[in-house]
DNA sequence: CCAGAAAAGTTGTAGCTACAACCTTTTGCT
DNA sequence: AGCAAAAGGTTGTAGCTACAACTTTTCTGG
C-alpha cells in the first residue's frame, strides 16, 4: 500500500480548499455575531425550521438538514429556547420525539438577519464567482458530500 | 439597499458547500485523531514546519501559513511542546519573536502519519473529482480566498 | 406477547478556539 | 535621544462541539 502523494495541481486545489475550510466560517461567524448574536450554526438551525411547515421539525430530521450530531443539535436548542427564539414540545405521533417550532420572536428576528446574512455570502462567495464556476462548485461539493455523507442524510442536496 | 436574494442554482452551491465547511473538518479531524490523536489543525501545522528550512518558523509565519490566528497558534504549539513535537526558542534576530522547529520526534511521526492522511484526503476529495473539477476547485478557492483574506497573507497560494 | 435491540433525546465533561487583556521589544517621529 | 505607536507573543476565560453515558419509548423476531 504504497502512498499516492498529490500532484502539484491537486496539492494547490487542496491547500486552498483547507484554507477555505478554516477561514470562512470565522467570517460568517463574525458578521452574525455581530449584528444578531448568532453562531452560523444557530442561524442555519433556525432558516431550517422557518422553511419547514409550521416552522417545525423534529430533533432528528433538523439534525440531519443542518449536517449535525443530535446532541450538538439539542445543546444548540436548549440555548436557543433559552432566548425565546424556539420552542420545544413533545411530539403526538411519537413519545420518544422532541419538536422543535421557531417562535414568533424567532421568525422576526430570522428575517431581520437574513440579508446581512445574504450580503455576506454573496460578498465573499457567490459575486467572487462566475455563473458557470456557481454551477461547477455545486458539482464539486456534491461529490464530495456523497463521500463524506455515505449514508445519504443530504440526499435531497445531491440531486441539482 | 433591497436584499439580492440567491437563486436555485446559487442556493444549491451554497447549501452544499456550506455542508462541506460542517461535514469535512469532522472527516479529517476523526481520522487524525484516531490514527495519531492529533487534530486536523495540529497535522498542518506540524506540515508547515516540516517542509521549511531547517524545520524551523517564526510564530508569525506559522500563523500565516496554517490561516490561524496567534492565539490559537501560541496554544497549539504549547500542547505540541508538551508532547516533544515541536520545541520553542527566542529568535537571535529580533528579541520580540519566537521559533517553533519540528522535533526529531514530530519529524518521525508527521512522516508516519502523512500516508494515512492523504490517503483520507484523496477519498473524501481528490478522487471523487475529475481533473478538471480539480482545477476548477483551485480556481474557485482562489477566488474566494482573496475575498475572505483581504491583507493577503496567502499571496502564495493565490497563483497556481 | 414479550425480551432484546434500535431509535430519539438529553446531559455531563473534556478539549479546542475566539476574544480580550497584557507584557516586552522594536520602529518611527520630531 | 526619547516617547508613542506598532509588532510579536503569551495567558486567561467564556463558549461551543465531540464523545460517552444514560433514559425512555418503539420496533422486531420467535
Amino acid at each position: 500500500m504504497s502512498t499516492r502523494w498529490l500532484d502539484d495541481t491537486e496539492m494547490t486545489a487542496w491547500l486552498r480548499l483547507a484554507a477555505v475550510l478554516e477561514l470562512l466560517p470565522g467570517v460568517l461567524d463574525s458578521q452574525l455575531r455581530r449584528d444578531a448574536e448568532l453562531t452560523h450554526y444557530e442561524y442555519f438551525v433556525m432558516a431550517m425550521l422557518s422553511e419547514a411547515p409550521e416552522r417545525t421539525l423534529r430533533m432528528t430530521a433538523l439534525a440531519q438538514r443542518t449536517n449535525a450530531t443530535l446532541p450538538r443539535l439539542s445543546h444548540v436548542v436548549k440555548r436557543l429556547e433559552d432566548r425565546g427564539i424556539v420552542e420545544r414540545f413533545p411530539c403526538p405521533e411519537d413519545a420518544r420525539a422532541t419538536n422543535a417550532r421557531l417562535t414568533a420572536a424567532g421568525w422576526k428576528k430570522i428575517r431581520a438577519t437574513a440579508p446581512g446574512h445574504v450580503a455576506t455570502v454573496r460578498r465573499h462567495v457567490i459575486d467572487v464567482l462566475t455563473r458557470e464556476q456557481i454551477a461547477q462548485l455545486a458539482d464539486i461539493t456534491g461529490a464530495i458530500l456523497k463521500s463524506v455523507d455515505p449514508e445519504g442524510h443530504l440526499s435531497e442536496l445531491y440531486q441539482r
